[in-house]
DNA sequence: ATTATATATCGAAATAGGTTGATATGATGG
DNA sequence: CCATCATATCAACCTATTTCGATATATAAT
């Protein structure tokens, strides 16, 4: 990521009053600021991309239970087949699922790697933030 | 999920000619789609949403530190502070971080809970995807 | 009160993304 | 070769999202 603009500096001292603090708050968002890789971030948000949408979750969802062809997904689905290939060409895009031609079947599954587990972390956050109500 | 539509057993036996081979076919997909819960797979496809921007992918990286002003990550990110503003919105209504009014300042910080995990995974796929070339 | 400042919200323009019927591609079988 | 079928691609439409200047709100200091 960019360095952090000198002119920070005078916006921090204006802010904070005095200089020797300020100077120390931007010395640490520099060195926050550095750490972070601008590519790393870019990937990482075009992996969260191609997961958001509902179709394309349902659809890792599936995969979770082994190989499937296109034409199950669909149904499974129940979008139009269009619909479901555009979804599936997104996924394989990002590297999430990995298609093997069979004849004229196209069968997916999930790309080896964590896709399951960002599945299961996503579901942990949701049921943080919505806790179950004890309905018993 | 919705049921498999019977229409899907007349599909499947047309497709695979033995209308025992096709039922259970179809047998396996009714088991799959029982399983997936619409609301789930939405209300997780919201929390990849809310992380499908690299301006956001961003904020929760420079959060990792600990918690900043809304002005310090305006200056990390380096956006207009509308833009910023925005996307912390964002971020806090999907529950990924929180917000403490302090002032006329407001401070973020990442919620308790998994979002670390979420970026490092995401981190762990996209390397997976380009493998790093041994260039020493 | 007035001014300054931090942040949120608005509004308009630009861009990206989803949906779906129609069409193309490419394999299979007669 | 022709028909069929699974899948991909196209194109047009629509909706959602991003961006950012302008404005509003709210806190604090003088």
């Amino acid at each position: 990521m960019e360095i952090v603009p000198n002119e920070a500096v005078h916006r921090m001292t204006r802010l904070i009053g005095d200089p020797d603090k300020a100077e120390c708050k931007v010395d640490r968002l520099r060195s926050i600021t550095r750490k972070i890789d601008e590519k790393e971030a870019l990937e990482e948000a075009e992996i969260f991309k191609a997961m958001a949408d509902p179709c394309r979750v349902k659809i890792l969802m599936l995969l979770r239970e082994g190989e499937l062809c296109a034409c199950e997904i669909m149904i499974g689905l129940d979008r139009p087949q269009s619909s479901t290939s555009h979804h599936l060409s997104i996924l394989k895009d990002a590297g999430l699922i990995r298609e093997r031609k069979d004849g004229r079947w196209s069968r997916y599954r999930l790309s080896e790697g964590a896709v399951i587990e960002m599945l299961n972390i996503a579901k942990l956050i949701v049921e943080n933030r919505n806790p179950r109500s004890c309905n018993g």
